[in-house]
DNA sequence: CCTACCGATCGGTAGG
DNA sequence: CCTACCGATCGGTAGG
């Protein structure tokens, strides 16, 4: 609270005739993030893309927020076990709710042979946290632009990273 | 420290006849695991296999460690920030070499037209982005098999999720 | 290995 | 918005 209210040049005591308390912000964070990509979902999951072009556009957002909004994300992804309840219920039910649907958009992909046979739940967490890291890097490699990234990212996740001509298994 | 001293039965001020600081265990486990990476790299770089078995043995040891090892890989991921000065450079400098070579292993992937024209460096974050997590998804889920995860993360990456038949291209 | 205790820091309050 | 200050907690030391 000392560094924040300095960063704002005020005095640590100060601040608290704008907040609540130090978790109130933490609050705010999680479940701003949090109903972004609800909102997302529910625009999503109900419309009649292509479970693969549901997928790219979920994808496109997580892109989005860990590139754009990183310090938020940062907070949201790595301080949301502060949460007291029972806003880290709600949090987590959100969450899991999320995921849920997410995993169904992927099992109906491999019903609908568009996707490939994969475990729902390996290739989601697989997804989530590839994405999940970008906040991390992607500051240390400014001189990537997040078009770019976002295309290599998907390419990398729609086809793999094998080139179409080679022929690798064993 | 009176958290890991009631956890082994004693009195924190007791911990400090074993350890000389908190910080030296924090030392122990980021350049334990630090080691273990640059020794498998030392070992897979120079050999001859191609540069996609290359990749998949170093994604391998990646996914042995943040799923058998996990409370260890927590600590070095999230808290190697606090080592301090010259610990923290050296810590640095490893990962660096580390990072660099695993670029390189990509890039003469491509160069050989084994792996498709991606941005290796982005490449190279999203692989170790993706099975960082394991350890926090891993245990919520007990009942995938640390063999069933590698295989489907190995296929994600290297053919992706379009299934074979389906023309996902607009 | 324990008791007793330290200085620093933290989130937060009282009172103006 | 500030000064002054609180109780709790933290890493660590002294001395046995």
């Amino acid at each position: 609270m000392r560094d924040l209210a300095s960063e704002v040049g005020m005095e640590a005591a100060s601040l608290y005739n704008h907040i609540k308390s130090k978790e109130e912000i933490l609050n705010e964070i999680c479940f701003s993030l949090a109903n972004t990509y609800s909102d997302k979902m529910d625009e999503v999951y109900p419309s009649d893309n292509t479970p693969i072009e549901k997928v790219k556009k979920l994808i496109a957002l997580h892109i989005q927020i860990n590139s754009m909004s990183s310090p938020l994300a940062t907070v949201m992804n790595d301080e949301w076990r502060h949460l007291t309840e029972p806003c880290k219920s709600q949090f987590l039910d959100m969450r899991k709710r999320y995921e849920y649907l997410f995993t169904e958009i992927i099992q109906q992909g491999v019903k609908r042979g568009e996707i490939k046979a994969v475990d729902p739940r390996i290739a989601l967490y697989t997804l989530l946290s590839s994405v999940r890291w970008l906040q991390h890097w992607y500051h240390a490699n400014r001189d990537l632009d997040v078009n770019d990234i976002k295309e290599n990212i998907m390419e990398m996740f729609l086809t793999g990273l094998v080139a179409d001509q080679y022929e690798w298994k064993p």
